[in-house]
RNA sequence: GGAGGGGUUCCCGAGUUGGCCAAAGGGGGCAGACUGUAAAUCUGCUGGCUAUGCCUUCGAAGGUUCGAAUCCUUCCCCCUCCA
């Protein structure tokens, strides 16, 4: 164990929201090793930034000794959590949900530990498809108020808008999770983001109302901008931990470009910087905090995808925004035949093939605009030819707007 | 099951005496100016195409009409009240 105790170190960064017992929470986990859990709906083919916050408190807690459970809600999926959301999610089938779950599990074992008991991962699709109705009603179901639910602040926006059945049960699905694993594992504290409280707390009542046992339950503060808003999302979706969906490139970048007031609050919450070092580098002010802010992407992209593509990405951006528009490896880059630009190819076409524009209309707006440049030059033709003659050492540097760059190459 | 109200472009939301509607306004997004690869602000754009026109879109399928998001029919879905 380490002499901090791994609560404070979670408080001091920021982490804490909400927690069960505070007090009693901090004494145990300064005493002993636990065993918790925090779930995990494979609803996508990857996990993003969002999980990524959950992943991190794992770590820390793994460093300080304790004995994460990472649980895929193989079977939570197949219902859908309401909490906070307006509207009901998209049904998956078993075999999306399946496959999701794969992925989520090799992801999860880049970050967490797994070996000799040092951490587990466990799909709850193991004891929630197999549930008999009746028999889950009356052992757990008679645990339940609909009128306590009811006033759960999850459902209030659902409450106005709907709310099926389906999605109801929930809550009690999770709630039994939290009840099997304390069974099964002895696992005594489950930890999630902060839309996870109700579904948590009637965790931790139905522990003591069937088995009088005592559990515990914290949760996290979402990852959201100083405005509130969400954060990891983009017009094009999610920022992923795959790099197949989010390249380290864009992944680099998006941190790179976070708002000023964001970057301490990342920096203490997706890395392991000393908070010495994140206080120092949060109090940057003005341009001096473009600084703070390679740090804060060098990092965070070190964790999720390697040192190597960290530096890579780096590298990228540094020569590409040193005007020297130099491409290093990490470069989003389209590889073409030369001889697709023999008679030279119009540009809308590249960029189309490049993917920086979704249709011929956008890019000719774009172009009209004064929105994309070619190597050093800024067209305002739409119809412009790219020949071989505009490649040097067969790559073609594009750019769309300000900042993003895009590689074409010759093979 | 009964009564009433709705389903509009990425989202919210106008538009239903049929043509002036690819469809107001806002949000979001993209681009330009400014700047620090920030924020704020201002400006422009925001269905597609082989483009002074053509095609697809206003829950779905039919119908009336020279012509429909707007009228009629059937169906699907949602909400509210009643059971």
């Amino acid at each position: 164990m380490s002499t901090t105790n791994v609560y404070d170190i979670l408080w001091e960064r920021g982490y804490i929201e909400q927690a069960t017992h505070e007090e009693e929470i901090r004494a145990f986990l300064g005493k002993e090793p636990v065993t918790f859990y925090i779930g995990f709906d494979p609803t996508a083919d990857s996990l993003h930034v969002g999980h990524f916050i959950q992943v991190m408190v794992m770590m820390h807690m793994q460093r300080a000794g304790h004995r994460p459970i990472a649980l895929i809600g193989g079977g939570t999926a197949m219902v859908g959590d309401p909490s906070g959301r307006t509207d009901m999610r998209k049904m998956l089938t078993q075999e999306q949900i399946a496959g999701n779950a794969a992925s989520f599990k090799k992801q999860f074992s880049r970050f967490i530990d797994f070996g000799e008991d040092k951490a587990l991962m466990v799909n709850n699709a193991d004891w929630l498809l197999g549930l008999n109705y009746v028999e889950f009603l009356r052992d757990i179901g008679k645990h339940f108020s609909v009128n306590r639910m009811l006033t759960a602040e999850c459902f209030k926006n659902r409450l106005e808008k709907g709310l099926s059945f389906l999605e109801f049960n929930y809550m009690l699905m999770q709630s039994y999770d939290f009840l099997e694993l304390f069974r099964r594992y002895h696992c005594t504290l489950q930890m999630g983001g902060n839309d996870q409280w109700s579904n948590i707390i009637n965790g931790v009542d139905l522990i003591r109302r069937a088995d009088d046992g005592t559990a515990y339950g914290l949760t996290f503060k979402l990852l959201t901008t100083s405005e509130g808003k969400k954060m990891g999302k983009t017009e094009s979706g999610a920022v992923w931990l795959d790099a197949e969906k989010t390249s380290p490139y864009d992944f680099y970048q998006y941190w790179r470009n976070v708002d000023d007031r964001d970057v301490q609050n990342c920096l203490a919450l997706l890395t392991f910087l000393p908070m010495k070092e994140v206080n120092r580098l949060g109090q940057m002010q003005d341009e001096k905090i473009n600084q703070a802010k390679e740090i804060l992407a060098y990092e965070v992209t070190k964790l999720v995808h390697g040192e190597e593509e960290a530096q890579k990405a780096d590298q990228a951006a540094k020569a590409l925004f040193s005007k020297s528009n130099a491409d290093s490896g990490s470069t989003p880059c389209t590889e073409m035949k030369p001889s697709t630009f023999a008679n030279g190819l119009d540009i809308i076409s590249l960029l189309l093939e490049a993917e920086l524009i979704s249709s011929k209309s956008a890019g000719r707006r774009l172009i009209q605009q004064g929105g994309i440049s070619v190597g050093e030059e800024k067209i305002d033709d739409f119809t412009r030819l790219v020949k071989l003659t505009d490649f040097r050492d067969n790559k073609l540097m594009l750019r769309k707007g300000k900042k993003i760059f895009h590689l074409i190459k010759l093979v």
